[in-house]
DNA sequence: GCCAACGTTGGC
DNA sequence: GCCAACGTTGGC
């Protein structure tokens, strides 16, 4: 089992829209680094669903369904999907009762190394249990 | 709206 | 291969 971050604007994708489709193609992802952690995503896998830009924080779980193939809005040369590019696919599995906002997340200790503080612009990243852990506990109260 | 961080592009 | 210019992301 492994644990994720996504980031999505609320304002393009938010976690309600994400409830009321019940499943997500997560698609448009164009950087490598976020490109090889979809990659290395396995169903079951369980993935933290955070809001940036507007009241940065992680609001809500989700898990992968399906795992990586390659992003149909991702187009080659021959108008097929590139390879270069891939989605995977979520659903929701809860709400967190309290949205664990970005400056929590600063301030608490144990996730003074998570990859959203340490590289902030990377769009898909891996968690530690620990970590994944902490942040579901913050987000009980 | 501003700005820092950072990835990409293109000239040389 | 280097680096300046530029575009994008995301926090504030």
């Amino acid at each position: 089992m492994n644990y994720w971050l996504v980031k999505s604007e609320p304002d393009k994708y938010g976690w309600h829209h994400f409830v009321e489709q019940g499943r997500a193609i997560w698609d448009g992802v164009r950087n490598y680094q976020a490109r090889n952690n979809l990659n290395a995503m396995r169903v079951g896998d369980q993935v933290l669903f955070y809001h940036s830009v507007t009241n940065p924080g992680v609001v809500g779980l989700a898990k992968v369904v399906k795992e990586a193939y390659p992003d149909p809005t991702a187009a080659n040369e021959l108008n097929a999907p590139s390879t270069r590019w891939v989605v995977v696919e979520l659903e929701p599995v809860l709400a967190l009762p309290a949205p664990v906002t970005l400056s929590r997340i600063k301030a608490e200790p144990l996730l003074a190394n998570v990859a959203l503080i340490k590289q902030s612009r990377l769009s898909v990243m891996p968690i530690r249990p620990d970590e994944f852990e902490m942040i579901l506990k913050l987000g009980q109260d």
